[in-house]
DNA sequence: GATGAATGAGCTTTCATTCAT
DNA sequence: AATGAATGAAAGCTCATTCAT
């Protein structure tokens, strides 16, 4: 079993079980869509490099976006998934002393989640400015969600005086921002430069950290 | 004349005088493109949407790409005016005390540009993963010069002592994701959204400068 | 079954069996290619006349040059088949003790299968100065072959003391110009005229015999 | 001047004097049409071509097809020019003694004539078939106004006992094929071989007289 | 007389989707 | 469940022709 099948298995096979040819066509099409976009891709190609009939991509999709649905909404609910669990920031102030620490476990967590799934963020961030009803679907089930829970947290660590007093969502923003810098630079704009990934991470996590903390307190 | 023809006189009407149906034509893809995307756009779209017959598109651009290669090129071209003047560095140098004003300088310029011609931005940005010959054009003219001269602005302050000793990619990296977060942001993904502008650029600002500072030095 | 069908029937379908659909294609493809030309027939027109949609074509036949190349091939194919025959010449001289004999079998032959498949033959020899690799498979795999058979005949019946003596091409030139020359005139230039064909085809073998024998043997 | 042009000069140059762009777009034309044929070669090519612009065209000729008549009508003028001298048949009478001795008269002269307009004369015989106003006006002023001098020259020779008895169409069908074959042959089919000219042109004279001779006068 | 921008009909081809098997 | 032939609308593009300059 494939790395890409494993993944398959992950996101998409547990409401109701795929047969092999689905499985097959969610990979063909993710790895399209990855790399030529939505309306670029064409059905029949799908089902060629699926090794399927083309009839029987609507036999299971109705249509060709539905098909991209079914692949982006498993990959929106997995990523926010961590973030709905009802106590999200009880556990988290539990757990984590200091902001830093916190930032360290979200991008153990998140952005590896991203990295493994690299072809559906892809995917996600390239489609959602095209697709309105996946950026009013990204923007109320996954941008409100996140958001609301990590303002707690930035309250939490501002009242422990551990981030500079602004306003939550400019703190989301630059936290965000420089964490997707990251990602999109390492795996999407220069895959194939020579990351040294541990230390380029520990610099990602300082720069957040001296730039939102209280000048006093480092 | 509006506000987007005067865009277009500054940005395409150098080199050959363009007819006033290309123009229109221009207007009308860039619309299209931002809006929808290259490959979801269709010609007898864009010809409607100018009141030009489809043939007129075709009598002055090749192919469909090829009109999008046009629309792109001078933004590209444009986007990186200021950073191949010969002596960039040296004027900064002599021109910004320190690297907050460089930084201020930056935004002011380069990111007003970008915001004055947002929709081409988002063209650019949504086409360069498509595109494998606008990807290739983007990093050779565009992030390479960029990055060169960038990197002696970095070396420049870091001998100051005003930016911390990290490698010259990394606090580019730093910089940039951040600036763009801002501008992405506000202005792709939060449009409608309640800005105070000059705050929030404050507060950027005031995020690099910290996180790349020396501790000491704050 | 029409006459059309029948030829169809016997040319196109021995390797992979044609559906309904795909004969009605060719039918209409040749009844158009030969009397407007390739090049003059749009493939909405042998869509209408076959009754099928424009995109059944191009399932079928990936280009308009394909659908040609489809009808043409066979075409030659079938034309030489007899010449193909490992002991052509071989058989010929057992059978024929003069070369008016193989003249007649030749004229009964072949000229009998060019005049049953008219159409084909017409687009044969309308785009053969059109398409450069028609024009070249029919050299290489059609007069190439022909030339060879023919030459040992001609070899054959000079030894015999029946043909004068000249270079084989000169008498296989002249041989086929005339009998090409009555298969022209009579199905495509004059088709309506009053042809007493026994007779002409009679004064067409007499003419080549005389203008090809020795003197003293008349 | 080239070739081409005193060809065009001579052809076309008569009625009305032509300006030097029309002379451009006629050999343009030429060119073209006899390569690719009529329907698929486009008026913006032959403009290209001549070097003039698209409207030239349509100011000199009124339609593309306008042009191809313009082309082969004065073509086809010339081709018959010497069998419309009133006296045609006289003259030859006087001239000749021999059957043989015309037909190397008309091949010194029409051959040549073809031979040295061969693109013209592969347009005619190209554009015939597809050309309804074309075959007509050939056939009406062309094919029966030498047919009719021919028909007379033949009785003649017959009269004579220099041709045996047969329908004079027959015979004139046999001479012209065999002529034509050879010019095809030797101009159209196979121009690059190696040809002896002057012994295929004996050649093919003897192969007809000897065709048509009565076998007692050999 | 010459131009070339402009046209809109029509070209070949591709597309997402349907449906009988 | 799976197929793949069939569809017809729409795609990108070319064409012959017109006309203001």
């Amino acid at each position: 079993m494939s790395e890409q099948d494993k993944m398959i298995d992950e996101l998409f096979n547990h409401e109701e079980e795929l047969t092999e040819k689905q499985k097959k066509i969610l990979a063909a099409a993710i790895e399209a869509f990855a790399e030529k976009g939505f309306a670029a891709t064409s059905t029949s190609e799908i089902a060629k490099k699926a090794g399927v009939a083309e009839g029987t991509i609507f036999r299971h999709y109705k249509t060709k976006k539905d098909l991209l649905l079914s692949i982006v909404a498993p990959m929106m609910a997995k990523l926010i998934a961590p973030f709905v669990i009802k106590d999200f920031d009880k556990v988290l102030k539990a757990d984590f002393e200091t902001f830093e620490e916190f930032l360290r476990a979200i991008i153990e967590n998140r952005a590896k989640f991203i990295i493994h799934n690299m072809q559906l963020f892809r995917i996600l961030i390239q489609e959602i400015p095209f697709q309105p009803e996946l950026k009013e679907q990204f923007k109320e089930h996954i941008a409100k969600k996140i958001f609301t829970r990590f303002e707690r947290v930035i309250e939490y660590y501002q009242a422990k005086g551990q981030i500079i007093e602004m306003p939550t969502y400019s703190a989301i923003r630059l936290t965000i921002s420089t964490i997707f810098g990251y990602v999109i630079a390492r795996y999407l704009l220069l895959p194939e430069a020579d990351w040294d990934d541990p230390e380029e991470i520990e610099r990602t996590i300082q720069f957040i950290m001296h730039g939102l903390s209280p000048k006093s307190e480092i």
